[in-house]
DNA sequence: ATCCATATGGTCAAAATACGTCAAGAAACG
DNA sequence: CGTTTCTTGACGTATTTTGACCATATGGAT
C-alpha cells in the first residue's frame, strides 16, 4: 500500500508544513539519498505530484549550489482563480480525468465533499442521459461534462 | 438468491463497519481472487452499488501500487427523509417548485448555499442542453430535472 | 577571458504492475 | 417473453521504478 512515490510526496508535504511557507528548497540527490532511490526518481515525484493542476510550480537550477523549488500557486483574485481551474479542466474532460481533478480540489480544501459528490452526481446524470436518449458522442460528452464542471467550479469560488 | 455482485457488496460493507472509517483502500485483483471472479466484476459492483447517488465516492490509480479507495460521504440510516424528499420532488418538477424547495431546504439547514448554488448550476444546465442540442418538450425537462434533483438529494441530505 | 573539472539537475524509455472499458452472452426478474 | 442485471474476457491505458545518457552552472587554473 505504500509507495516510494507516495512516501516522498508525504515527505515534501511535511516540509511545507513545518516551514510554515509558500515555497521551499530541497538537493535532488541528498532527497534520493535519504530514500535510497535513484535522483531522477525525485523528478518523477515532482512531475506527478507537484504539478500546476495541484497547485504548485517547481523552478531548478543545474550545476554547482543547484536546486529544486517548489511554490504553492497563489492566486491575486477570483478571476484568476477561475482562469486557472478553467484551464485545468479545458475544453473536453472524461470520467477519470475530472475524478482525479476533483480529488485534487478536495484535497487542497476548494471542495468539501458533500460539494464533491454534488457535483459527481450531476456529472453522471449528464454522461448518462448523453448516452441513452440521445446519443452523443464520446468527445462531445467529454466537451458537455466540461462545460458543466467549469460553470460549477465558477459558481464556487464566486460564491 | 445469493449473487456475487451482491456477496462483494456485502464484504465491502461489513469492511467498512469493522474499519469504522469513512474511507477504505482495496486491490482489485485480490478482492477478485477471493471471490474468484474477474477484476472487473469488482468494477460493476463499485458502478452499481458504490455510486454518488448512494453517498459514495470512489477513487482509484492504476499502475504499480495501485488501489481503490471508497469514501463513504452518506451518513447511516436515513432511509425514511430519503423517501420522504423523493416524494416533495416527485415525478416531474418545474423550476419555479425546484426553486422553492431548495430554498426550504436551505433554510432548515440542509443545504448549504454553495451546494444549493451547485445544484442550480447543474440544472440550469441540463435545462439549456435540452433545448439546444437536443429538443427535448418542456414536460420532459421537468421530470429530467426532477431525476437529477432527486438522485443529488438522495446522495447527501440524508443528514 | 577561456577552459575544464566537478557538481548538480534533466530526459527518456523499458519493464513491471495494476486498474479501466466495452460488449456479448447468461441469468434473473416481473 | 421481454427487460434488466450480472458475469466474463479480450483489449486498452495509466503509474511506478530504474538506469543509461544528456545538459548546465560554478569556480579555479591558465
Amino acid at each position: 500500500m505504500s509507495s516510494l512515490t507516495r512516501d516522498i510526496e508525504s515527505y515534501i508535504r511535511e516540509l511545507f508544513e513545518e516551514a510554515q511557507e509558500h515555497q521551499l528548497s530541497l538537493r535532488r540527490k541528498e532527497l534520493a539519498e535519504r530514500f535510497g532511490c535513484v535522483p531522477s526518481q525525485i523528478n518523477y515525484v515532482l512531475a506527478s505530484r507537484f504539478t500546476p493542476e495541484r497547485g504548485y510550480l517547481v523552478e531548478s537550477q543545474r550545476g554547482g549550489h543547484g536546486y529544486i523549488r517548489i511554490m504553492k500557486i497563489r492566486f491575486a483574485n477570483a478571476e484568476e482563480r477561475i482562469s486557472h481551474l478553467d484551464d485545468l479542466v479545458g475544453n473536453a474532460i472524461g470520467e477519470q480525468d475530472a475524478r482525479r481533478l476533483l480529488t485534487s480540489l478536495q484535497e487542497r480544501g476548494l471542495l468539501t465533499p458533500r460539494e464533491r459528490l454534488l457535483i459527481e452526481v450531476s456529472l453522471r446524470y449528464l454522461d448518462e442521459i448523453c448516452r441513452t436518449p440521445f446519443d452523443v458522442s464520446p468527445y462531445k460528452r467529454d466537451v458537455m461534462q466540461a462545460e458543466l464542471l467549469k460553470r460549477m467550479i465558477r459558481g464556487l469560488v464566486l460564491a
